[in-house]
DNA sequence: CAATGAGTGGTGAAAAGTGGGGAATTTCAT
DNA sequence: ATGAAATTCCCCACTTTTCACCACTCATTG
């Protein structure tokens, strides 16, 4: 019983929730995005966008979303630093709906916030999906690719040797 | 009792698992690849293809793959450097099918980080499979193969000898 | 020397991304 | 309240990319 409810919440998590790879695609003079083909059946219809770090942003599917905003808002609110990450991430959310091409409408502070003109980079995280302007993506990827040492030393941590 | 149980494992490894040998291929004009016919049975239908170390890329079957996402899906973001290698990975990573003539579809920032232009090694190693454009593994295998004695003791610190 | 099979190249249909028009709805000032 | 302006939303259309299928060549083998 009890792995019969790990082994389905597990297929489930994997069929639904794991956003990986890299895609360009571009925001137009009204502010629509499309989203990666490959994604829209794991993110549903309607999305949350938020503030993320590292100035992109974050889309999560709603179901996702939910879950984590409990978490957030139940987090200890002690740390500054911590309440203002929450802020950060429950302040500046807004659930978008998928529009039949397959896109979705980047509001105006959000655009200004993650610095995007038209060209972006949506990438998949696993669990989220993240919005960066094309230019910054590729600078900070050149940068971290740079670190490779530590990219080994994660790696390693990982048992993938 | 013990032994059986290694024998066994042993043997799953090496049917589903362990990939030998280097084969040269070639990335055609629409970035499709062939994965070497030996490894087709033991990929699946569907491969990953990542960043690797060293400039190449490796090349997952599905099943290993599903165990590494999870663990990068899971850790936590907090920290900046884990979450640039996080990024590198995961959005680095691309699924693929295999196609009819046993060809991968490789994504252009791929090609573009282990500098792939037509010929290419592909390379099993163990539980994973390496692609490598032809002049860096041919410099990468000379360098190497001068540092064998260094090599050499320290596999002999693994235990291997 | 024919036959088989693997690797590579090409073509056409289908799909995906993007742009634009116009109706419907909202906002805001008068 | 009312009209004007702006914004949102729903289609439709164009262009580029993708993918499945077919075809060719080269090497190996019986």
């Amino acid at each position: 019983m009890f792995l019969h409810t790990f082994i389905t919440s597990f297929s489930f998590v994997y069929r639904i929730l794991m956003f990986i790879g890299e895609y360009n695609h571009s925001v137009d003079s009204k502010k629509r995005m499309a989203l990666p083909k490959k994604f829209r059946k794991a993110l549903g219809k309607t999305v949350v966008i938020t503030r993320g770090l590292d100035q992109c942003l974050f889309v999560y599917p709603m179901k996702t979303w939910e879950e984590l905003a409990e978490r957030l808002g139940s987090m200890p609110i002690g740390e500054s630093h911590t309440r203002s990450f929450v802020r950060l991430m429950l302040a500046g959310a807004t659930d978008t709906t998928i529009d039949a091409q397959g896109r979705v409408l980047v509001p105006e502070y959000l655009k200004d916030y993650a610095g995007l003109t038209k060209d972006v980079v949506v990438a998949g995280l696993y669990n989220r999906l993240e919005v960066w302007d094309e230019k910054k993506w590729a600078r900070y990827k050149k940068n971290a690719e740079k670190n490779t040492d530590a990219l080994a030393e994660e790696l390693g941590k990982l048992g993938v040797f």
